[in-house]
DNA sequence: CGCAAGATTTAAAACGTTTTCATGATTCGA
DNA sequence: TCGAATCATGAAAACGTTTTAAATCTTGCG
């Protein structure tokens, strides 16, 4: 109980505590009850009868009890926080908003909450990781853009910090990740152009350096091959360059010699600014050229119907990212149930 | 470095701790100094000696110190962070991209971090500010999508919480805003269609309820009174409704008597949708029919470069909102510096 | 009735800071 | 030379929680 021992200064002890936040001692007083059983209780320890635990609970919701995280995480080294590592070229388009509403969705009833840290300015991605794991800013990482030889994950790894990558990568230690198949995206759709009666499709790949990039090349070559067809991929330009440059680029392309007659694009804007660089060149789409390309949000069906599409769901990989990490986190270590590859569905009429 | 002394049990009194991450005892061990002492040099307190400082910032540096932020936490109530209210209908074309990316920059070498609280899953806005500072999750927000009688206004003024809107209320008590004049936007915007000599433009407004729709609508009616011509509100849809409706709505009002020659756009894929929804009608723009969009990224340009547009700068935007907010948490009250109105660069040639 | 074995509860230490208050050195003016 | 003022440092408490170890209270059993 409190000490009315010291009349003198303010009587800063017991009651008087209770003018702000109300804290464990709050509910302890009020019960009568011990700090540490009060935080046993809420905690729902077995060894603190269920008559204590609900009057606790109770007393905890009246008067609007939530414990501290600062304090919880000083004691138990836990912050109960996830990060997400953002980057600029993430964000076209919603990437990050699908993701990051999909992880959102997968932290929802647990005491997680996610914190972006955007590699917008500054700095190698490995020094993102290097800061939150150091300063302990959270208890797992998620990001994307992963390379085959990723440094981010070769220092997670190492140290065994909890995470997951949006991507696979070629090392030999197994870590969690969620991809989408991209080779059999890329496969399909290249296939889809050759049945529709292309003769030569053109890749606008991802950035060099990414594993996905590689997997998308895979599977284009695959059916091009298969089919025994010309093929180009496009120089100069990826999936991360502006629209305009691949605009410009597409319509070079167009006034040099024996020229593709279909695109296989990686993305949404990449797909319109092709059909704009061709449309430059008086070539309308399903006529004298076709398209296929992955989509994510409903842009594109809405300002290019005719284009054909893979949809890839990005909330659903944020939600599993943010299960796996979950998982992660808990103390999983069996690798199966941490690596998820998303398969691309196929459009029924193909 | 490690300490090879006690192969029995781990001592955890002094040197032993010094295992772990490193924390001020750890550099008050090395130099011999009190805890006390060495918190006051890292914090550049008058009161120590240059030469201490000098010693205590030189070992901080050298055993990678940095303080637990936890504990700063704990102890001093602050967070060391600004919360982000981020709205899915944000995103499209990434408003918060360009967003976050001004925050971090505006934040880039403080001590502090962005926090994003997504509305994506829940509850009304005004809960999630509640949320933050109930469990002191921030030491201030940053939100968007402002109404004239703004909740999550009125709740933070009540409480002094310091936040930062993007967009104006129509409250009496002032507070903290950055906002782009848009007003003065749609007025432009507007006067363009009609210079030249489009004679029924029709807007496409944003959504009720905001703030920034009453300027749009306030500019565009000043601009088409002064005209005298005739004007359209297209009924139905706003800048966050999906693309395809935009264009089904387009299209359709085609269909039916006297439909107008000019759009305003409040936003890019608002544009490139009514494009698609006029050429289903066989209408091509600039020839028919002219569009003013605003203008927040580069695809638009890129695609239809024919559109004209009035750039918003949303990365200063960010910037300046991170800037304000700073402010505002570092005891500014002197609304005059914290209030922002941003005007839109028309183009030289109009 | 007495005591061991559970069943509950509690006291106290700890996490790493910051802060209040005190203390030991210097220096200074007279 | 003696306090007084200034300067530089330290000891200890506190923030709100969790956890270790111990204390207290019930029971059941002989």
């Amino acid at each position: 109980m409190a000490d009315p021992s010291k009349p003198a200064r303010s009587e800063d002890n017991g009651l008087a505590a209770r003018r702000g936040k109300p804290t464990l001692r709050t509910i302890a007083e009020i019960t009568g009850l011990a700090v540490t059983t009060v935080s046993r209780a809420l905690a729902e320890a077995p060894q603190i009868s269920a008559e204590t635990r609900r009057r606790v609970r109770e007393v905890a919701i009246e008067i609007g009890y939530s414990p501290d995280r600062a304090a919880q995480r000083l004691k138990t080294g836990r912050t109960n926080v996830i990060a997400v590592l953002l980057d600029p070229h993430e964000e076209i388009l919603g990437y990050g908003t699908s993701i990051m509403s999909g992880i959102s969705k997968a932290l929802q009833g647990t005491s997680y909450h996610v914190i972006v840290m955007p590699n917008f300015l500054n700095t190698t991605n490995v020094e993102a990781v290097n800061y939150i794991t150091r300063n302990s800013m959270a208890d797992g990482v998620i990001f994307s853009r992963t390379e085959p030889l990723d440094p981010r994950v070769m220092v997670l790894s190492e140290i065994g910090f909890p995470f997951v990558t949006h991507g696979r990568t070629e090392l030999s230690t197994p870590h969690a990740y969620v991809d989408y198949d991209n080779f059999t995206f890329a496969y399909q759709a290249t296939r889809r152009l050759i049945a529709k009666g292309r003769r030569k499709p053109a890749l606008i790949s991802g950035p060099a350096g990414f594993t996905f990039t590689g997997h998308l090349q895979h599977g284009f070559m695959t059916a091009v091959r298969e089919a025994g067809c010309a093929y180009e991929i496009l120089s100069g330009i990826d999936l991360d360059s502006p629209a305009g440059n691949i605009r410009d680029r597409v319509r070079q392309r167009y006034t040099e010699a024996d020229p593709p007659d279909s695109f296989m694009c990686g993305g949404e804007v990449c797909a319109l600014a092709t059909i704009t660089g061709m449309s430059d060149c008086g070539l309308t789409l399903g006529n004298e050229y076709d398209i296929v390309a992955k989509q994510t949000s409903h842009l594109l069906g809405a300002i290019q119907p005719q284009v054909e599409t893979i949809y890839e769901d990005l909330t659903a990989t944020g939600e599993d990212m943010g299960r796996v990490l979950l998982q992660r986190i808990g103390g999983e270590t069996d690798v199966s149930k941490l690596q998820l590859l998303l398969s691309p569905q196929i459009p029924a009429n193909w």
